[in-house]
DNA sequence: AATTCCAGCGAACAGTTGTTAACTGCATGG
DNA sequence: CCATGCAGTTAACAACTGTTCGCTGGAATT
């Protein structure tokens, strides 16, 4: 299927790599719009106009950033609002998956909290486009749900809306507890755990 | 009660004032950590070295804005949380109050979104602190509600927390349709009440 | 084997940055 | 009324920024 590449373009894959890597890296300690592209390059040990050979500018990196860390998450989200099992049970497992995910990748997390509403329009809009398509895959996979009858779509976006956006919250929290004991981050996961069964019961007595 | 300032200390206020104004209006297009000395005393028109009269560093700076731009909302958050009326009246009335906000303040309201997840580490603990502080007072006044009987204290918390978040995603998401037009803000705000009534159905149905 | 292509390099550019130092003029307190 | 305090100034500093240009070596194509 696909072609294998050249020791050309692999090089070239490999140093546009390296310059994400090191731009997600430099990221945790300041946001995109005052990251300068001879950092991103003297990080990486290269001369600062190879720069421009993979991007156009430092927003355009940063583009492409989100898709890194947002693009690959979709199959994750289908397989949480589809998984089957207890009310409870299912909000447990969120719950730890979020943490799980977060220890996984912690800078990828920490750049969407950062960029989401950050200096840089692009990534701004890269950011909402993504967070928007998360949310309509949860809507369809609500309405298939028995317990979604009678419910508007208008209603259905919404309760997508808020779930994406506690995730998101929740991650965010994660993070922030990071270097704190293991008795802080468990606090933070009954917390989301909690808020998670509040909707919930909110949900199953809608308009009811 | 107050002693009239002098005219030294009063021109001294002026030019801090003007600092912080014009700060805030440069960080509509990017964030606290690319903001420079120099831009902002060029936007007030007063030599660079005037910054060190009043801040350390902009990330002082970025201190004090946090403290403007929420240390005037508590009272705000009392008299929502403590109206009385019927539970679908407060929440369109607290989602108008909001939006008003919003259109009032769209700087600060933006600021706060921006660095509350931004990448200078004592804004971020600033804006930190005040959230919690809200959350502690909505706690307070939640406990004082017939309704919250049999609640645990870290029940009412996850709940204020929860509507703490939820207030500053709906400011967002009110910023964010600011430039749209008149219908996606009503969009906004009905989306918004309908988030705040399923967390009410949630809180009235919690553990019974 | 000869030729084209192109990722990365090195040098140079004008402009910007934070920070220091010594100053000036004016409101203030004795 | 005079001496002190201090907000704001001017000048200079080394360090850094994004972007340009022409170059080079080796992979890719023919």
């Amino acid at each position: 299927m696909s072609h294998t590449l050249g020791i050309r373009q692999a090089q070239k894959q490999k140093t546009r790599q390296a310059l994400l890597d090191a731009a997600l890296g430099l990221l945790e300690e300041q946001s995109l719009s005052s990251l300068g592209l001879r950092e991103v390059t003297r990080a990486v040990g290269v001369a600062p106009t190879a720069f421009y050979r993979h991007f156009r500018s430092t927003a355009d990196l940063g583009v492409e950033l989100v898709q890194e860390a947002l693009g690959s998450l979709h199959p994750m989200i289908e397989s949480t609002v589809t998984a089957d099992g207890d009310s409870d049970e299912r909000i447990v497992r969120t719950v730890e998956l979020i943490a799980r995910h977060v220890d996984a990748y912690p800078a990828h997390v920490r750049f969407i909290a950062r960029e989401r509403h950050g200096g840089v329009q692009p990534v701004r809009e890269e950011i909402r486009r993504q967070l928007a398509r998360f949310a309509e895959e949860v809507t369809v996979a609500l309405a298939g749900h028995p317990e979604s009858e009678g419910w508007s779509q208008d209603d259905l976006l919404m309760l997508a809306g808020l779930y994406v956006d506690q995730m998101l919250a929740s991650a965010c929290q994660f993070l922030e507890a990071r270097e704190g004991a293991a008795e802080e981050r468990d606090q933070v996961a009954r917390m989301a755990a909690q808020r998670l069964r509040l909707i919930s019961i909110g949900r199953h007595h809608w308009k009811s």
